[in-house]
DNA sequence: CCTTTGGTTAATAACTTTATTAAATAACTT
DNA sequence: AAGTTATTTAATAAAGTTATTAACCAAAGG
């Protein structure tokens, strides 16, 4: 039942179904679903081109397998440091950092989200439908959490859509950024990682300051 | 030659070749490079497919056509108010919101270059080629203007290529979640008029206060 | 041993896509 | 008006795409 744990081939006991799910993924986070051909799939993955579509029928299906999986994973991973002994703003920034680094490790996430949303904005109430009630719940708590620290005077006044939106775009639009950023400034992939390291907190300082009363 | 104004036929004086560039930069701009075909852009442009070839040759010239037109537009406006008798702040303030605003009247620019960007780094050797000095100038005055604020105390220490990524993040990512943002608060297109002018101050007013001393 | 079954491949149908070509038509020149 | 040039179209070649099918092979169970 394809489970038989030992390498079935030279092929490290990973079976054929997950080589293609992990190729498909590369690929499609890389050039975006258009741009990904079940032929190229299956070159990747090391097999023939019928056995992409014996295992998932269709490319959108495959596709959408791996869309769903990511989106979820990403966004169960949301605002999730709740430490009741930390002030707000420090809770923020921590928040801020995780967010961060979760982008930082699946840096061609936001590109295939981004493309998928705008050429295919249909997909949005499917994923709203598969996620249930988590940003909503993510999304009450945070905003009550706000509008405390705007009532005690921790923060300015702001909506927490904006604060939210604030930190999403400079996070996520980091990373879409890189070839430019990696262009203009000549860095290797190796002195890409200072870069980022100096983004991440030079983010999270530049909306804790945006927030002083 | 193609020049002469009065109306040809029916299509109130715009030249066929007019026609098929528009045609396939609203088809580029909203649904990216692969999931546009000529026959689209043909149709769109209500003429034979052979035509659209016939005047740009290739799919890929006429591409480039529209985004090096594009890029150049985007990038000799960036950063160009100057106004002597403002403080830095305020003239920052002016330039983040004409920058906003040359992202709102071509809204779907961001996505066409994230796009091409990431799919087809290689383009951006050929773009910078293409700007030449531009964006080194613009750079060059900025970061004199920055250096000096931060010595007369006017903002805190900041990178001037942060401050940029910055700006930049918060203009242009709102344009990329559009869709997201639409479908979360479930505004129509008229509402979201209303979304954008209020993110437009906002984004101005974080990047300021986050840059109090 | 032999049949079943899941995994895999080669072959191919049915389309779509880009690009070219030759022919038809319109426009301009003199 | 005749001839030249520019536009436009129908037809089609060439290549690529998704998806299906029939056949092949290897392991597993009786």
């Amino acid at each position: 039942m394809a489970e038989t744990i030992p390498g079935d081939m030279a092929d490290s006991g990973k079976t054929m179904e997950q080589t293609i799910l992990e190729a498909a993924e590369k690929l499609f986070l890389g050039r975006g679903y258009a741009m990904t051909s079940t032929t190229m799939i299956a070159r990747e993955a090391g097999c023939n081109q019928a056995l992409v579509h014996y295992y998932f029928r269709t490319k959108e299906n495959l596709f959408e397998t791996i869309f769903k999986n990511k989106v979820t994973l990403f966004a169960s991973r949301f605002f999730t440091v709740d430490d009741e002994r930390l002030s707000f703003t420090d809770k923020l920034r921590k928040n801020i950092e995780a967010h961060f680094d979760i982008i930082a490790a699946n840096p061609g996430l936001p590109f295939l989200l981004i493309n998928e949303f705008t050429t295919n904005p249909e997909r949005l109430a499917s994923i709203k439908k598969n996620l249930g009630e988590l940003p909503s719940g993510i999304y009450n708590r945070l905003d009550a959490e706000v509008r405390q620290a705007i009532a005690e005077g921790e923060i300015r006044p702001i909506a927490t859509l904006d604060l939210i939106l604030t930190v999403v775009s400079l996070n996520v639009f980091f990373f879409l950024m890189r070839p430019v950023v990696q262009q203009i400034t000549g860095a290797t992939d190796d002195q890409f990682g200072t870069i980022i390291a100096i983004r991440r907190s030079e983010v999270a300082s530049t909306i804790i300051n945006s927030l002083k009363p």
